[in-house]
DNA sequence: GCAAAAAATAGCCGAAAGTATGAGTGAAAA
DNA sequence: TTTTCACTCATACTTTCGGCTATTTTTTGC
């Protein structure tokens, strides 16, 4: 692409020359000429190799840190509270949002039994409903 | 002595062949001089007028966030559900453990009222008690 | 300004939850 | 062997909830 415009120029300027119109002022003309000429490499230059500028931006990624994986409860805290077996698991289902019914249902017992879980459940945690429960025990570690 | 002086004639002669050299090439030399010019020229030029090149690279930095500090209220969820003001406040209050005549005292309505209120929330979040829609409403970061 | 929509208010009733009390059973510890 | 204790169940009662319906107030769109 170099050499031919530079050829096409040359072919241009060899035109002028023989009709005479720019003899006089050739030189003028060739000088002009490199100067574009090298004002153009010249840019073309810089633009390629000039290092771009790096800019590093942060940003910043918010994970929230999930409760569910890897959930340890609190032993210690349980056999301080000394919750049994059973209280523990009806806490669990508790917090799932089960209704009594369901909960004497799913794990084989009367309801009556059901309550008075709940009932030694609310005593040992210190609550009066079982909301409050589900909140205590997930703020101290004992269900995820 | 004798050698300076071979050296000193040697260095003249040397001189004398450059500006000879320098004579007989003289227009070469000037068109040289033009090209450097203007190749700097259009270095100057391009750096100064074009705009930098700005490389950007974005580095993901991961923060650990504590679900309980800092909490702000999904806005998007909360009007995609159409709860109203009234209904997140008593939600936040049934998160809390509170009882239906708590909330009613808390926010100075009758009984009926917040009950009312929170047969909406439960319809809005789709779950038939309170313990679920409190799971729920902190699922979906509607309350911390 | 007015009609429609949304929000807030309220009462009723059956169901669920919670309270209180008592008691039976079986396994493990003293 | 007796005692202890977790687990179970029941009854009776009170309180609280959830579902339904309806009215009033406020907001919004035309």
């Amino acid at each position: 692409m170099y050499s031919i415009s530079l050829a096409l120029l040359l072919f241009l300027l060899k035109w002028l020359e023989l009709r005479l119109i720019v003899f006089d002022h050739f030189f003028e003309i060739y000088i002009g000429c490199i100067a574009v000429l090298f004002t153009s490499l010249g840019i073309w230059l810089a633009l390629k190799l000039s290092k771009p500028i790096i800019k590093t931006v942060v940003v910043e990624k918010e994970i929230f840190v999930n409760r569910n994986e890897n959930f340890v409860p609190d032993q210690s805290k349980i056999s301080e509270l000394e919750l049994s077996k059973r209280e523990l698991e009806i806490l669990n289902l508790l917090a799932q949002g089960h209704s009594n019914q369901e909960i004497a249902a799913a794990i084989f017992v009367s309801l009556s039994t059901v309550k008075t879980h709940n009932q030694n459940l609310f005593e040992k945690l210190q609550v009066n409903r079982r909301i409050q429960a589900v909140e205590k025990a997930k703020k101290l570690n004992l269900i995820p």
